[in-house]
DNA sequence: CTAATCTCTCTAGTCGCTAGAGGTTCAAGC
DNA sequence: GCTTGAACCTCTAGCGACTAGAGAGATTAG
């Protein structure tokens, strides 16, 4: 079908031109037939392919569950249960690291409304560094 | 003052071994002075900043702005312009994360909440992969 | 046909660690 | 004082998911 260049793939997928060659080398994106110059040649479904890597990565998916997901979704006639568990723990975590952040937010937010932009030895944003202890909650690891 | 091994350091501080050595060798800790077989030996201040080290990090700051923070408190006698300033940014950007992290919890939702648990040619998970069109909104990427 | 733009491979760098190999030093118990 | 086992040393390589750059070859529009 559609002689696609690398470069038109990309802008076709909005996927960078050494991500895709990236993806190749990985695994997560078969290697095309060249050219007789030694230069790739993409078809429309590798758009597709590349799309729904894109859309993934911006759900926050490792490129480990987008393997997993595009073999599933090459092979229709399972039960949607394997992706649905992957889909839940994906949603676990982005929750997880939501409750983090907003731990963080409401401290840094805290520390600077408590500065008053005088000197640093008196600086609430340096002290609050300095001592864990005038936090209000902890905060765990930021991920 | 107190003469601390690494592993004493690492207890009191609650940084691990080897990322002590590593923030050496980047210069985020002075190098510290040497046993007589060449084992590294702390102080107190170094386990305070340490924790402070390790707070920063908690609260998502990166090394560089670490870096820039304890120099900060170091000269006491300074405005606390710039501190300020790295704080504020810290805030925007975990705001922004929030953000894109909300968006796409409410997607990864939406998703699973569709999914008639049925074959994987009706999966609603796989199909919202494969269509970004059935987003309800656009979502940045995540970081 | 030429010139500009793509594309090729390869290596190395990003960030903040973490893991492991293979060897040395320290400290506690006897 | 000696033994033993834990802790320490350096060095290299790896993680995830790319990104950057060098230097050379391919393609394409005019």
């Amino acid at each position: 079908m559609s002689d696609l260049s690398i470069g038109k793939l990309s802008r076709a997928s909005g996927v960078k031109v050494p991500t895709i060659r990236y993806y190749e080398t990985i695994g997560l994106l078969a290697a095309p037939p060249r050219s007789e110059g030694g230069q790739r040649r993409y078809d429309k479904a590798d758009v597709e392919r590349l799309r729904f890597i894109r859309h993934g990565r911006a759900l926050g998916f490792g490129l480990d569950d987008l393997r997993a997901l595009q073999d599933l979704s090459d092979r229709p006639n399972q039960s949607c249960e394997r992706a649905d568990a992957i889909a839940s723990r994906q949603l676990a975590e982005v929750e997880r690291r939501i409750a983090g952040l907003e731990a963080v937010r409401v401290e840094l937010a805290r520390m600077l409304d408590h500065c008053a932009h005088g000197e640093v030895d008196q600086c609430r944003v340096i002290e609050t560094l300095s001592d864990h202890a005038l936090c209000e909650s902890d905060h765990p690891k930021i991920s």
